[in-house]
DNA sequence: GAATCCGCTGGGCAATGTGCTCAGTACTAC
DNA sequence: GTAGTACTGAGCACATTGCCCAGCGGATTC
């Protein structure tokens, strides 16, 4: 769980360059095999490292569209609401967050009239009370974890 | 940017298993490795595929808290509060959302002790006027794009 | 102080996958 | 009918992987 600063030279570069290969990460980072390797192997269990999945741009899919929903739960209908929006495809990400019954739903849409079909869908649905809707217009910092990686590896130091 | 349903396999496939090579693909998709490796390049030019880096759980490195704050800018200060947010390590993402001058942020902190000292540095800035703090208590749906790129198969015949 | 554990090194091995090339074969478009 | 495109199946040299081992230093324990 204390990332080491290694650990956070092996995530770095993995993220630079995701097809690099152990042998070659030991050569760039100047230690054995081995030890890339059972850093690696321990990343992973620890879930410090959760996988490697390819990494999809819905705009790219066809759905240039994100927003996001804050949807308010009537009381006690939370564990139906959070099934019935796992059955949405453009749900992207759903969180409950503090607040009575709130939560906070990800969503992308082929179009901004599109946007409205994917509402509809969301929020046809009996335990959601109501639902406010905002539409993200630009990524300034894109999801990212290597700052955080290299400030928790100074630290663990 | 019209996905197959090959392509549509292809992404699921490594999504599943993302350690597991174009030959081995080859083999279960049936078809020649040639194929799987010529979707790939163009999956990924086309940027549908933008990268296979590591997917690192801020919670496994000890920033266990996730917050959404809702931020006010000041008009005219867009460009200064974005430059201010990305050097913050515990800012995860940054979009710009419809209504003046609104922006919303993805923290992670150590604690919700922490989280106030993540939202001091966040909000310490000239160009904010306002912040609104939602704390993530559940994630029912973690960030997932795999129903979506069934989908987007599927109408892609 | 001695014994022990642990992580790192550096090496060696067989097996496998990769990048690349090529010729042949559908299928579509013009 | 001809060109262009996409897929197949095969071959090749090369690099990488997974796995093993012996040795070595530092820290911990008794």
């Amino acid at each position: 769980m204390a990332i080491d600063h290694l650990d956070g030279r092996i995530i770095v570069l993995l993220a630079e360059e995701p097809r690099i290969g152990v042998l070659e990460m030991s050569r760039r980072l100047g230690v054995a095999r081995g030890t890339v390797q059972a850093r690696l192997d321990r990343l992973r269990s620890n879930g410090v490292i959760r996988g490697f999945g390819p990494q999809v741009d819905p705009a790219a899919l066809g759905y240039p569209v994100t927003a996001f929903a804050t949807l308010q739960i009537r009381q006690g209908q939370g564990a139906d609401v959070r099934a019935h929006l796992a059955t949405v495809p453009e749900v992207l990400e759903l969180l409950t967050t503090t607040g009575s019954g709130d939560m906070l739903c990800r969503l992308v849409a082929r179009s901004n009239a599109d946007l409205q079909r994917v509402i509809d869908r969301v929020v046809g649905f009996d335990g959601i009370v109501r639902a406010s809707t905002t539409i993200v217009m630009e990524t300034p910092v894109p999801l990212r974890v290597i700052p955080l990686v290299e400030q928790a590896a100074r630290e663990g130091r």
